[in-house]
DNA sequence: AACTATACGGGACACGTGTCCCGTTTAAGT
DNA sequence: ACTTAAACGGGACACGTGTCCCGTATAGTT
């Protein structure tokens, strides 16, 4: 089913200019112009709305047809992958930079912030994370991974720190990400996010005392 | 457009069985059982699936065809609106319940888990207060507004009582509660989901200190 | 210059959705 | 009992989606 060639940048040994020149011909430089065209529109598409932008939009922004962004992507969510993955990388380069840097709680703390913003500015990001479509798990699992070790990272050296709770888990982290993303929708001015993002880390604080709030008291 | 008679429960100030015999034929009484079953069954399937199910499933689940359904409720708008009305008044009446009740602060964070685990029961609640899919806020004006007045209203106690910090408004609960509801994904157990309310209120308690992460500190 | 595999455009295809019409059945009133 | 309109079932319709094929153009090699 897969159409045959399937880009490149991944097979031999050989390097990726002017491969082997006499055995098979390689890739066409139009092709891989296209193919980059074609990751930058997906890119900018998927960030302003979200994982449910269809193809079409996305090849037209490219200024291609549906038939070549198939070819280079047979399948929408291929496309998707290659496109947190890049992102995905970003963020967890971001937050081994954070771990390397000072404190763990302020390390923790600044990546949950970043986490916020980048997700407000880039819809693929929260559809990413709150798994809305499809199933980035498959796709990108490597880089997903990655990410979900260097969150363990930072979160762990907070919570060593003593500045996070011990109970809760990077899911619970990501949850509140989303929330925070949720505010978004109506009035998404900067305070209401910098408010969010305080409430959050607050809550994530030890706590002070052992008030939490009854579950079925009626 | 409209069909013609659209069920009843509206019009003339008869009493609602046995309406003016001679003039018109009111409506049938399979009519009427159909529409309690269609509503029923849209009822446990918006639970079950979100509003992201489909007419055919919910027609296929009441015993019907969707013709049928179609005519009692011309779009699925229209269904979604009248189911999440009901569940809106549910929750709005335990609102007012838990404020006539004890002290602000304690009838702010029970409602609060109260939000959570019904959402977590019923995935129109999640649907309906994310605003994903349908334009609830036109369908069930006066039912969101009236939630939105009580979330309000013992939001204003909780903030008077000084439970909760002053700056916030009920879209930051709202988007709070979607993230407890996010973290429904993976790993639903009965912990987790106590310990995202727990860490949400804390989070709307009153910051103990300045110390808000920096926001873009690199 | 000639040739060939690569890449492309455009549209066809299958699928799922919500909505609506039409011929038939049936409850209710005379 | 007969009549009538409300209600029904089932399918047609339009729309949007992702995927894929086929004929054509072109880049790259000989």
């Amino acid at each position: 089913m897969a159409q045959e060639p399937r880009s490149g940048e991944s097979e031999p040994g050989a390097s990726d200019d002017r491969a082997a020149s006499s055995p098979v011909r390689r890739q066409r430089a139009d092709g891989r112009r296209n193919q980059a065209r074609l990751l930058e529109a997906a890119f900018a598409a998927f960030a302003e709305h979200g994982a449910s932008v269809s193809v079409r939009e996305i090849a037209r922004r490219a200024g291609v047809s549906t038939g070549t962004l198939s070819r280079h992507f047979p399948t929408k969510e291929e496309l998707f992958g290659a496109v947190v993955l890049n992102r995905i990388g970003q963020l967890v380069r971001r937050a081994d930079e954070l771990a390397a840097g000072g404190d763990p709680a302020t390390a923790f703390f600044t990546f949950f912030a970043v986490l916020v913003e980048e997700g407000a500015a880039d819809h693929s990001v929260g559809d990413a994370l709150s798994s809305a479509g499809f199933d980035v798990q498959t796709i990108a699992s490597t880089a997903n991974r990655d990410f979900g070790d260097a969150l363990r990272g930072l979160l762990d050296g907070a919570q060593r720190a003593g500045a996070v709770r011990q109970d809760v888990d990077t899911a619970d982290v990501k949850a509140l990400v989303v929330g925070c993303l949720a505010r978004e929708r109506d009035g998404l001015d900067d305070a209401a996010r910098r408010r969010m993002i305080s409430i959050a880390c607050n809550g994530l604080r030890p706590c002070p005392g052992p008030e939490a709030p009854a579950t079925h008291p009626a």
